[in-house]
DNA sequence: AGCGTAAATTTACAACGTAAAGTATACTCA
DNA sequence: TGAGTATACTTTACGTTGTAAATTTACGCT
């Protein structure tokens, strides 16, 4: 134990503990994990995480902020992966994937009841990047003129499109049909398309 | 104090019970609600409620059952109001008007984190009915030979639409931009039509 | 060696959901 | 009518939670 923590050593243990928060609040929800629980899983006392984070509440928002990230890296190696002719249909499954592969870091994301991010820098700037990520594909499209139109409208349409559709599945409030959110997003963001005169 | 409580009795209470229960939910959400001050409000002592709900979980899911009723009432209701000619834009209408005047009660409904609905039958029904009630428009129009294709996923394609635009205000997600579900909506709504040949 | 201090643990507390125990009232039947 | 009992309700109590405060531990320095 050195006597003072480097920042190394702060940034480790708060990756370790996000690691397994990340885990716990995936497996049962926030709510359904306690301090206690996290501490035991890295073998330290109850107290110990208050030392790098203030409150629940940090950590809760640090593990937001890393899916925050996490989304938009995903969405800028989708991007670069695939030729600039695609850039129609790419961001629309590069988003289906990543919050279907990641349910439980789509929900801390962009789920109902979390309200408290103002107070956390690095979580607001996260989700700008996110947001940023989002409506990059459209962007590309407007400045090769393949799109007129007002560019923000259309990006939040086509996000609300696929946050819909994923919602739903999310929730559960597709099991009683054969649908899946793939399925309804589809046709819906082939409707789009060709409303907003994408080329 | 009468020495048994009639049947109207329970009810009248659970009823009191849930007006106020609403209230708060709708102001600090289930989990920033105590059972005392629930109790308290009704001025009976902290384990009265008891007597007439199983627990906590129990007062959400009447809760629940009620915003589903009164959903279904108010689309059935937008559905009786217009003229079959309307049948195209009245649901999503109605559907908006319901989702944004009582963003508490569609909260309460269709957020992510309720699983529990399986033990509670009349959560089931009134669930049942309020999807009936969502697809009753599409359906009128195919009957009337107004639309041809799949019903169902049309009638989910809809409901997505719609669920992603509300989901986003509530979670205030489109604090940044100029924007409000209504406004992303329609042109969604709008593509849709087209795409699926509604007339 | 031993002291100062940061890190970690232990202890403690108020608030929560709710079980269990206690109290009071109104109905039943003698 | 008046004792007994079932029922509505309250009080008390317990285990769990988040976290503040007090306490202990152990490293780096002289």
């Amino acid at each position: 134990m050195p006597r003072t923590l480097s920042p190394a050593d702060l940034d480790a243990f708060r990756t370790r503990l996000c690691d397994v928060a990340e885990k716990l609040f995936a497996a049962h929800g926030p709510d359904g994990v306690t301090m206690r629980e996290m501490a035991d899983a890295l073998s330290v006392s109850s107290m110990t995480p208050y030392r790098y984070f203030k409150d629940k509440d940090a950590i809760l928002a640090a593990v937001r902020t890393r899916a925050f990230n996490r989304f938009a890296a995903a969405m800028e190696s989708a991007r670069m992966r695939s030729a600039p002719q695609n850039a129609k249909a790419r961001p629309a499954n590069a988003y289906l994937d990543f919050a279907l592969a990641h349910p439980a870091a789509y929900r801390m994301m962009f789920d109902i009841s979390q309200p408290t991010f103002a107070d956390y820098p690095e979580l607001v700037a996260a989700m700008g990047r996110a947001r940023l990520t989002m409506g990059a594909g459209l962007r590309e499209l407007a400045a090769a003129g393949r799109f007129e139109g007002d560019v923000e409208l259309a990006a939040y349409v086509f996000w609300s499109t696929m946050h819909g559709a994923v919602m739903l599945e999310l929730a559960g409030l597709l099991e009683g049909s054969k649908l899946d959110a793939r399925t309804i997003a589809k046709p819906a963001v082939e409707a789009l398309g060709k409303h907003f005169g994408l080329s």
